[in-house]
DNA sequence: GAAGGTCGGTGATAGCCTCTCACCAGACGT
DNA sequence: ACGTCTGGTGAGAGGCTATCACCGACCTTC
């Protein structure tokens, strides 16, 4: 959310609202969830009066763009700096959970139920797969587990488009496609509040399922 | 959605026409999804005129507490039913696919993001956990895998609340469990369109999952 | 069979939302 | 100093949830 120093004094001013519009965005859906975000009511806290957004943003669905576009690249970036730092899966697993819970609808806005008629535009699916990238450089750089699934690799050997150029092999394509699902798994069902009235702590079966993938 | 056939005209009146209102409920969720259900939306397609159906639900809410109700009980309904035709925990896990993509909103609507100011009704957290039930039955007449996990058991042998009175010992506690989390890790990002743009088939993904659940 | 209560439906209305429009003022570039 | 472009405004269309007063038709009870 760098609001730009640089530019014209228009710009700069420009930047700033902007910014200031996703921040009151961002407290809303922290609280009421990415349905209840509104534009009136973010122009009211804000001080202004309702149609001045629409200078800034075409609408309520170029603000949830925008604001899905930031998380992603904000996880992306999280991830890619744990990565840098020599974290193995366990320590992106423990990551990925930390950037969750730390606002639990933000990572909702982008793994949880699509917003209805909304429909992801081309480059938040761009930042989208660089996350799959990062897992897959740090699977990579790991021997993959034993527990391989054949018939799963086999049929991932055939339909490697998500990974892009990398080199993975099979094993590894999979072994990071499930360590994503393994984990949102558990993370979307906490964040979905479904183990508040179960009596167990969602971290131990968390740190379970990561150490089960990180084989230890 | 059984219209009771009892009771005075009055009564079957009524029944038969909140039978309607939720028929014309889920067939708008299944397009739109549940957050665009509109009360308004539903009289117009019945041909009453709007204020007419808070005779019949005090609000939203009511309506989707009612819809979320009647899914719960549908797929703890179905999972029963194969259970008692000797399924195997691959056999529900399955029947869970199976019925997930019959009508994905409606799975979403149990197990997605929950809607902003919903709160779940004391009597829907007891069916949800009747599908527990079903998934600790099942679980413990197979033999727990070898790939359990130590802390995980521990934990939960003490944080067992939410297997209510079951006998089930802790690794099959965990088995179930992981059973869930795992594949609604892989049915919520395939339903929620994460796959869509990556080239593979979900299908594959998932029964790779169900089979290292249930161990071949 | 008439009287009265209850039930299901209506239009009007308040208050919220998104989004468009015409208009205006002030800042900016030339 | 003047025109243009930008950012702000109020009004308003059309959608939503939800409440209200009202009314007609049915059902019960005498």
């Amino acid at each position: 959310m760098a609001g730009a120093e640089t530019g014209t004094p228009r710009e700069r001013y420009r930047a700033q609202v902007r910014d200031e519009i996703k921040r009151q965005a961002w407290e809303q859906i922290a609280t009421a969830g990415a349905s209840a975000l509104s534009l009136n009511a973010i122009a009211r806290r804000i001080g202004m009066s309702g149609p001045a957004l629409y200078r800034y943003f075409a609408g309520r669905d170029e603000l949830i763009t925008e604001l899905v576009r930031d998380a992603y690249r904000d996880l992306a970036d999280t991830l890619r700096a744990r990565a840098a730092d020599g974290a193995d899966l366990a320590g992106l697993a423990h990551a990925l959970r930390g950037w969750a819970l730390e606002d639990p609808q933000r990572y909702l806005l982008l793994y949880g139920t699509p917003v209805p008629g909304y429909e992801a535009p081309p480059d938040t699916v761009e930042t989208a797969s660089a996350i799959m990238t990062v897992l897959l450089d740090v699977a990579a750089a790991e021997r993959p587990p034993t527990t391989t699934a054949a018939s799963l690799d086999a049929h991932l050997a055939g339909h490697r488009s998500w990974a892009r150029e990398h080199e993975a092999p099979p094993p590894v394509l999979s072994h990071a496609l499930v360590f994503w699902t393994r984990l949102h798994g558990v993370l979307s069902l906490e964040l979905a509040g479904h183990f508040t009235d179960m009596g167990f702590d969602p971290a131990e079966l968390y740190t379970a399922e990561a150490r089960a993938l990180t084989g230890r």
